[in-house]
DNA sequence: TCGATCTCTAAGCGCTTGCTCACCCTCGTT
DNA sequence: AACGAGGGTGAGCAAGCGCTTAGAGATCGA
């Protein structure tokens, strides 16, 4: 390890942030519980169980068991905000932007559909004030790829009569996927992320 | 009333299917319940209060709070296949069926989005015997969509790619208009239906 | 009029839940 | 050697859960 503070992973490394070591264990381990079972079927000892530890340990890092999903939910959407924002920030064409906002948002939906499942999907089972917070995060995300598709009409690249809903359409077919996706399916993330950006640039009436 | 067997509301009336009168409240009570707050979240006590019932009244009726659950993803797992087949089997070219299809299933998840949140998003939360046989009907579905578009591509109306991929995709889009769909928002199901219609024959490289 | 049948309730059982508390063990510092 | 701080545990509390049971009332054919 090159510098003396870096964590075990690098960077890169999901949830390589959330420190101490105890903290971070605890927040993978509810993570795949709620991925599997949902927040309210998931109990605390299940969770304290996954991590190897007794169920009041949880207590000594996380307030509450909403507390955790709220801090998988914020860092979820964080990345995903980052991911939109980097595809509309490029350089490039219309199409080459949306194309590549597509591929990368789906490619981490699939990819770490476990994480995107409880972010996309337990959205109702966190507080008024933290839901309020993560609500304003996806209008952002919205916005992101509004802005690209308003571009692209603008510069005559894409027919699209109603951008406000294709938006809605876009983003609702990128969030599914962590729905459906399936590590033993037959299609890798790059091929589902290759897939969904054409079948997008079609929707927005790009010719090849 | 006409017949004297005829239910209140007559044969379209949704859950008109569901005697007696007080099981039929209990499920709407249920529906409803599922859907803002989840499976695991509802007590049964819940349900009972929405149909103005003491919490044992349900099992009357119901075995279960599972049994609940698995009638109404069965009869929405029925209603959502029988659209999907009946646009599937009609006359027409297969961007009209095609069409048809998206059109009239992405209106049904608009209108009657409480009922199909609770059908589409909590597989989960039913025993492994009633989710298999509910996994078999959503096969089904997946069927007779990419019946419309193989026979689509067959005919020279559509270039498709992939298929099975763009299979789900329709699918999964018009799925999740449950999820975010509002009827305090903007749009009435038709509208969102007519968007849809358009954009998945986009998809599938139909030409206007 | 009588029991049979059906629907529904009041009360509550056994269990699990999220969470707390008193206490212990392992440290780095003095 | 003594200490304080903080991560960890075992036991358990109050509350709420799904579900059961004994019995009340209403209805109806015999």
């Amino acid at each position: 390890m090159s510098a003396a503070e870096e964590t075990p992973g690098g960077e890169d490394m999901p949830w390589g942030e959330v420190t101490p070591e105890a903290a971070r264990r605890l927040l993978v381990a509810a993570v795949e519980a709620f991925a599997e079972r949902g927040y309210h079927a998931t109990t605390t000892r299940d969770i304290a169980g996954r991590a190897g530890m007794s169920p009041a340990a949880l207590y000594i890092h996380y307030k509450t068991k909403e507390e955790l999903l709220h801090r998988i939910s914020r860092i979820g959407h964080d990345r995903a905000l980052e991911i939109l924002r980097a595809a509309a920030d490029r350089d490039g064409t219309a199409a080459e932007r949306l194309a590549d906002a597509v591929r990368s948002f789906v490619r981490w939906h699939a990819e770490r559909h476990t994480t995107a499942r409880v972010v996309q999907y337990e959205l109702d089972a966190l507080g008024p004030e933290h839901r309020a917070e993560i609500v304003e995060l996806r209008k952002q995300s919205d916005g992101a790829v509004r802005r690209i598709i308003d571009e692209g009409v603008e510069a005559g690249e894409f027919v699209v009569p109603d951008v406000p809903g294709t938006t809605v359409a876009v983003l609702s077919l990128c969030i599914d996927v962590s729905r459906w996706f399936n590590t033993q399916g037959r299609r890798s993330p790059d091929e589902v992320g290759a897939l969904y950006a054409d079948l997008v640039l079609r929707m927005v009436g790009v010719q090849k």
